[in-house]
DNA sequence: GACAACATACCAACCAGTCGGTACCATACG
DNA sequence: CGTATGGTACCGACTGGTTGGTATGTTGTC
């Protein structure tokens, strides 16, 4: 019974991505060679310059899917349920904790090891890796705007510069993912993401 | 027997040091090769080879330069005049803002960019990285230690955890790097040590 | 002439990307 | 009905260029 479209044609791409954004988060964009990508896919060469035009397509693509993945796991985390708005940038953070606390979970950003690589060399997936960081940096900038606009946070007069709060959270996790990978240490996460919860809690006047 | 006069000897191995270093910051451990360091250096590989057996070897002995070069700027610095312990440390912070807001300073760290690149796959060269960060991790806790042991934290019963306090002070200074690279943007360091900077000042008890 | 400090020429391995070819399937036509 | 046509998905040998590293030669100094 074969489809019209039939499933591996659909899933070579797929796995293509998967496999190239496994790989880039491990080993970096630079040291990973297309074939390794083809061998973990279980593809060939031919098979992948089908799909893709350049590696570089193909790491866009991987940064492209990974902006949406990043957003779909805050999107059915459990802390959406929470209803007030401090509380749940709090929990946000906790989340964040937990993820990384399963030894499981690789400790890597893809946005975040390419930049860090290409930033110099190549515009074209440094802009798509920034385009990450804006995404999920508006995302937690909107969790500290409701916040912001919470009764206990207007009768105390605060006013946050919330857009700069959440580069601040998106620089410490980035920064606490770069530590762990030199020291090998889930502690590091865990405590840099617990000062940064602790620093937010005082501002929005709430004990963490 | 001693080392003789390290007339252009010394040079040689002195510039590929520093030519790698420079390209290393600026493009990656993998993606700068070795050609690449000689022609910035003005040598030619023979050169190269006869004083470092190995790339690899290259970026060690950057790594433990960089180390050092870390430690003197800090040595150096302007807030080392200051008395009080508290003020120290806030200033300390300052002067890495100072640092990083001067256009013609890379911003870029040796030790982050290249355990980033190698943290899977170059146990060497990651425990080199690693050290980096542990001197200088150790050297601003020395700063808090102080800090918490002046009479205007002692006599508020102040007790932090310094360890985990120096880890969160490099790790925002990787995190704001790596956010610049992406944006190109000078603020972000600037903000992100901002808010470091009044995490710690409300911890030791003073206003920022 | 011994040895350090280079230069030059070279190599095998690997890289991203190419290209001619194959398998398959849907539709069209006689 | 058989088969011609055309498009998509994929294969794998191949290419030109680059890589880290080597082998050997040259030069200056003690």
């Amino acid at each position: 019974m074969a489809k019209k479209v039939p499933d591996k044609a659909g899933n070579t791409r797929g796995e293509l991505v998967q496999q190239g954004t496994d790989l880039f988060r491990r080993t970096g964009y630079v040291a990973t060679s297309v074939d390794e990508i083809c061998t973990a896919a279980g593809v060939t060469k031919g098979a992948f310059f089908h799909h893709f035009p350049s590696k570089e397509a193909l790491a866009e693509e991987c940064l492209r899917n990974w902006q949406q993945q990043m957003a779909a796991l805050h999107r059915s985390a459990a802390y959406q349920a929470i209803d007030d708005p401090t509380e749940k940038v709090l929990a946000s953070i906790d989340f964040m904790i937990e993820v990384f606390s399963n030894p499981e979970v690789q400790k890597s950003c893809l946005a975040g090891t390419t930049v860090q690589e290409v930033s110099e060399t190549n515009p074209v997936l440094r802009e798509a890796a920034q385009a990450c960081f804006v995404q999920g940096e508006a995302y937690f900038q909107s969790l500290l705007d409701d916040a912001c606009q919470s009764d206990a946070c207007r009768s105390r007069g605060v006013t946050l510069d919330t857009a700069s709060l959440a580069s601040l959270w998106m620089g410490t996790i980035q920064g606490s993912l770069l530590l762990w990978k030199a020291s090998r240490d889930p502690a590091v996460i865990r405590e840099n993401l617990t000062h940064l919860k602790k620093y937010l809690a005082g501002l929005l006047g709430q004990k963490a």
